[in-house]
DNA sequence: CTACAAATGCAACAATCTTTGCTTTAGACT
DNA sequence: AGTCTAAAGCAAAGATTGTTGCATTTGTAG
């Protein structure tokens, strides 16, 4: 969405300076994983100095949390298919898409290293998401958005995390299929 | 279990250097969190001269790893109550409540920051277990261990790291519930 | 297009982390 | 007990990271 650090001059080369950080974050994530990376190496491989990098976010969680929300919030619309089971699907597959890009997850991962202290604002979106999905469809609704949380949201998420390369084309289905299994 | 870098001289004071330790990071990850946390800090708290804590392990994240899964397995014995409800409900409180001590969660999500790549101890014991109490009760068995994995370890796990208020005493049984609704 | 000030760049400094060679301590085996 | 040597401790050097004051660039408002 937007830098936390306000700048009162968003354009220009501050927006260059963000972006090509930006980028730099997101390959050494990828390449090193969370742990291994540190801000003067952010900084080289962005082709600007430290200081800025410093100065703008402060450490190295801040920055990754900033721009990992930066990408896993893109406006994206919540599906109205005609049915919840069909939006749940759609809605599921694009988060697994999202997640099966490597630099997606690894920026997960990292996020997860600082998380359990706040809500973070990509799981506040989410339950956010599901409550609007199940509400669409009415009161006698047959799941909560508390058990699309845990059982569909939960699954992915640990499996990104814990178990990449069990994700494939057809996990979002089965896990909505299993929700819905005897009931509705 | 035991430590990755393998000791010729288990005993002694090497025991006695692995332990201060190995608490020292526990204190240390649940006081400031795992990004603030560093190997000179732990040799101190530990009373341990830091050149002994870079030999052994080299770097934090090998060392955290190798604390977390040394604290995850503790050998504990697989419940055995006579049906495979009440096994996983037992199995599935013991996992709550480990986690629910805010060190081993922020055990959990320090390790969630390098995870991915390769299985983690943690995750493969899990997967076992679930796979032996599974096994016990036959071949027509109401759910599989994968779904074990889905809806009650990933659950759990989703909520230790990202919403560990939402856990409970109750958060086992009801997952649990849900997980046997309408099979078996 | 000018002037103001925000943001970056630079450089030197300070603090912290990591490595290395060597010495000392003390497990483990006989 | 005595020997051998793994592991810990120590200290100094080296590398990396983080900070700060000041100069420079350049968005943005008028």
């Amino acid at each position: 969405m937007s830098t936390n650090t306000v700048q009162k001059r968003p354009g220009g080369r501050s927006a260059a300076v963000l972006n090509s950080v930006k980028v730099a974050v997101e390959e050494l994530v990828q390449e090193k994983g969370r742990e291994r990376v540190t801000i003067p190496m952010v900084a080289e491989r962005a082709g600007v100095n430290p200081t800025s990098v410093y100065r703008r976010w402060g450490d190295l969680q801040t920055m990754i949390n900033d721009i990992a929300t930066y990408r896993l919030d893109p406006a994206r619309p919540i599906p109205q298919l005609g049915s919840l089971k069909s939006d749940l699907t759609q809605w599921a597959r694009e988060i697994v898409e999202h997640y099966r890009n490597p630099t997606n997850a690894a920026l997960l991962r990292g996020g997860a290293a600082s998380a359990g202290e706040t809500e973070s604002d990509c799981t506040r979106n989410r339950r956010a998401e599901a409550g609007m999905m199940v509400e669409r469809y009415g009161d006698e609704s047959p799941v909560t958005p508390d058990e699309v949380l845990d059982q569909l949201v939960a699954p992915i998420i640990y499996r990104v995390i814990f178990l990449p390369w069990t994700l494939d084309d057809h996990t979002a289905d089965e896990l909505v299929d299993r929700l819905f299994a005897g009931r509705g």
